[in-house]
DNA sequence: CCTCACTAGTTCACCTTTCAACCTTTTAGG
DNA sequence: CCTAAAAGGTTGAAAGGTGAACTAGTGAGG
């Protein structure tokens, strides 16, 4: 019986492909983060803000943010304790539903992501956006979707 | 004096495009990551195995290796420092610069490496490359490539 | 030769992420 | 109702990452 199958390997193209996406997402999130830097955020930081700034009542549910932004439970956990001690963000009871608890953009939490926001937008564009031709943009998009798809409904399986 | 210039916030599709980007390097990373965990690897791991396994005399020179796998030399040497401990490399010195040092790998090393591969070039076929038809990968590395370029030139700066 | 600036690499202290254990509240079944 | 399982969250310890300070060796100019 044969348990073992021939390798395909990648080709010299799918190769080049694989490894200059790889790169392109390292030294992008790394640029991103030294960017953000100097107004004392990190990129988690950011798409915390991103995302309850967005919501009714500047507010989510632990749970919904932690899946909207892809991270553990008790991951988020500790990223809102740190936004809270930052004053960005604050927990709240949830009455409906007393194990649950929301986390709310303060005042400050909101100003911030205001002030941040344009010099961000700029650093995307800067560094990848605006180095794409609209329809590279597009094309990549087309491409990339059924692969999040796919990410998305293959999560916690073989 | 004008210190304020309108920001130009990105456009719907814009904004899908990054997104999608952003979730697809998440997810495929913890699937990658996920995939290669029975091994007793990480994503770290193994692109070090890479670089070794192909180089000259199965070893590279710290510094090299630290931007051949775009790391700081501080993370590098963490890193090597683990899996040293793995015994899947080791160190030794470099008798034409007193001052640096070979991570070479070992045998162990090198059989965990090819035990391993066809697996996780199986992962990254079955969440990324085959899921893209042929031309979309090579547009997407057509794409991506100036941007990889750009980021590569532009470190440590503004 | 010296010396001074630079390169290679490590270390330390601190921060972030992960994983498993845990507590509380809700829900579904009998 | 009562109970057991599941869901919402937190916690703490261990592992991984970061940046600055440090050691030691190199090399170019005077």
């Amino acid at each position: 019986m044969e348990t073992e199958t021939a390798t395909r390997w990648l080709t010299d193209a799918e190769q080049c492909a694989w490894r200059t996406h790889l790169d392109v997402n390292r030294l992008l999130t790394h640029q991103l983060e030294r960017d953000l830097q100097p107004f004392g955020l990190t990129m988690n930081d950011y798409e915390i803000l991103v995302n309850l700034s967005e919501s009714e009542g500047l507010r989510m549910r632990m749970s919904d943010l932690a899946s909207a932004t892809l991270q553990s439970k008790s991951r988020l956990s500790h990223q809102i304790t740190r936004m809270e001690n930052g004053n960005l963000v604050r927990r709240e009871n949830c009455e409906s539903d007393r194990r649950g608890l929301f986390a709310v953009l303060t005042e400050h939490g909101l100003e911030t992501m205001q002030r941040v926001a344009p010099h961000h937008v700029a650093s995307v564009r800067r560094h990848f956006i605006d180095l794409l031709p609209e329809e590279a943009l597009e094309e990549l998009h087309k491409s990339l979707t059924p692969v999040a798809e796919h990410l998305r409904n293959h999560r916690g399986k073989p």
